[in-house]
RNA sequence: GUGGGUAUAGCGUAGUUGGUUAACGCGUCAGUUUGUGGCACUGAAGACCAUCGGUUCGAAUCCGAUUAUCCACCCCA
């Protein structure tokens, strides 16, 4: 085809043939969060490229090299978001958010941009579902953020999914830990990869999530961060395992947890599955107790998490779950000739005013065409209109699913007792479904 | 950003060592007489074989570049 331009490298269509899979996600995540307390909050897609630099770090991956930036007036630039929680901390700030008593919970769906090599489960533009918790040093924010996650990834049914948490520490207790790994590593500088030896220099914690199988080995007995918590941070983590422990939430202890966003500190957890390829993480997230204050706020603790909503569809897919279906046509009016098509249209209109999911021909076509296109959009009741029914003052409403036929006088109520009768119908239905 | 694979109608595929009108399934549309769908049958529409350039008498088939996509690295949701 001949088209003028494609979807740019890294984007997709959600088509009407698979919106359903997004409801479906959409709906679980949204109602859960709620259910949590958790209330919607809604933020620019772009924001001031200051926020990200400070907010994400100015030495990450994605503010060094994958951000979308595009100059305003003067020397102002504007970033895409890549990540949903500088935006909300900026935006909880600046509507005074914090002053409405705390904690303050937020979610949010919305679509992130980076500039990456796109590949499965990695795409430019992408969707999250995050949370944000502002307010509460306690374990108990941590274990409850954490069960929210647990929550949507256990109600949407995912399997294989493993959940991995680690402490970083705060930044006293992580800059000791980082001496104590560039001690160990040092001596062992010649036999490390490339990138490796950038990573001793640069961000020594990477060191330890390296998948060269030489480096894993030089690694196996370097000193765990988990040995260089300060009292209160290894008191904080002991209690959200307890916590975890108590809501029945299983988890693994990974020490070699890292996050590449600059501002966790303590808790930081990934849930990772086995299904989408190398684009594990689900879901991931932790605590960022500075962050708050680094925008200019006041000390407040806070954490969160982002959930890739794509990598869940995917996974979903690939265990073969089921989503949800939309809502189906309930009633498919097939009129025959022009005559029938405007009566149509006047009925219709009171049908759907009366809640109605109603449809009928807009192009012409044949009795026949029409009746296997009802059958096609899955209507569960239609009617055919002629003259005879118009003349005769009488209509049949056929039921598709037994081809059974119920007769109508046409008068002032019809509209209102067809549009009952439907509805008790589709109530039955649910009902018999409901019993099984 | 690095390395490798792939690229044929809306979707899924075939296309043999380069040779005349590119095939099949699903889907779409129409029909199989008289006003009623799901099955079956018949037929139709729909692809300048990703794009551009090259080799050749001749290329969907070979070569190069570009773009997209997939896998791994990297990074991360």
């Amino acid at each position: 085809m001949a088209l003028i331009a494609k979807r740019p490298n890294g984007t997709m269509d959600v088509t009407p043939n698979e919106v359903y899979k997004w409801h479906t996600v959409e709906n679980v995540v949204k109602e859960t969060a709620e259910q949590f307390g958790f209330k919607e909050i809604r933020i620019p897609t772009f924001e001031d490229t200051g926020l990200f630099v400070r907010g994400v770090g100015d030495t990450t991956d994605v503010v060094q090299k994958e951000m979308y930036t595009v100059s305003s007036t003067g020397d102002k630039t504007y970033t895409l978001r890549p990540e949903g929680t500088a935006g909300t901390v900026r935006a909880v700030l600046e509507n005074g958010i914090l002053n409405d008593g705390l904690p303050q919970k937020l979610f949010y769906i919305l679509s992130c941009f980076r500039h990456e090599k796109a590949q499965k489960g990695r795409l430019r533009e992408f969707h999250q579902f995050g949370c944000e918790m502002f307010g509460s040093p306690s374990p108990l924010a941590d274990a409850e953020v954490i069960s929210l996650a647990y929550s949507v990834i256990t109600r949407l049914g995912l399997k294989n999914t493993e959940l991995n948490i680690n402490s970083i520490g705060c930044p006293e207790c992580r800059a000791k830990y980082r001496e104590a790994l560039k001690a160990y590593f040092e001596p062992h500088r010649d036999e490390l990869c490339d990138t490796c030896k950038e990573r001793l220099d640069k961000n020594p914690m990477r060191l330890l999530d390296c998948k060269s199988k030489e480096d894993q080995e030089i690694a196996k007995d370097a000193p765990l961060i988990t040995e260089y918590l300060c009292d209160e941070c290894a008191d904080h983590f002991g209690k959200v395992k307890e916590y975890l422990g108590l809501m029945g939430i299983e988890y693994k202890i990974n020490p070699k947890i890292v996050r590449g966003l600059d501002y966790y500190t303590r808790t930081v957890f990934e849930f990772l599955t086995t299904d989408i390829g190398s684009q594990a993480a689900v879901c991931a997230g932790g605590r960022y107790d500075g962050l708050v204050e680094s925008l200019g706020g006041k000390p407040t603790p806070a954490l969160g998490f982002g959930m890739g909503l794509e990598r869940i569809i995917l996974t979903m897919e690939s265990q073969g779950l089921d989503f949800a279906q939309d809502g189906g046509c309930e009633l498919y009016i097939a009129p025959m000739g022009d005559k029938a098509a405007a009566y149509a249209a006047g009925l219709i209109a009171k049908l759907r005013d009366m809640g109605v999911y109603a449809e009928y021909d807009l192009i012409g076509r044949s009795l026949k065409a029409q009746m296997k296109y009802a059958d096609k959009i899955g209507a569960k009741f239609v009617i055919v209109l002629g003259d005879n029914e118009i003349e005769q003052g009488k209509i049949n409403v056929k039921k598709m699913a037994t081809g059974e036929q119920t007769a109508f006088d046409v008068d002032d109520s019809f509209p209102e007792r067809l549009s009952d009768f439907i509805m008790a119908s589709l109530v039955e239905e649910l009902d018999m479904e409901g019993l099984l």
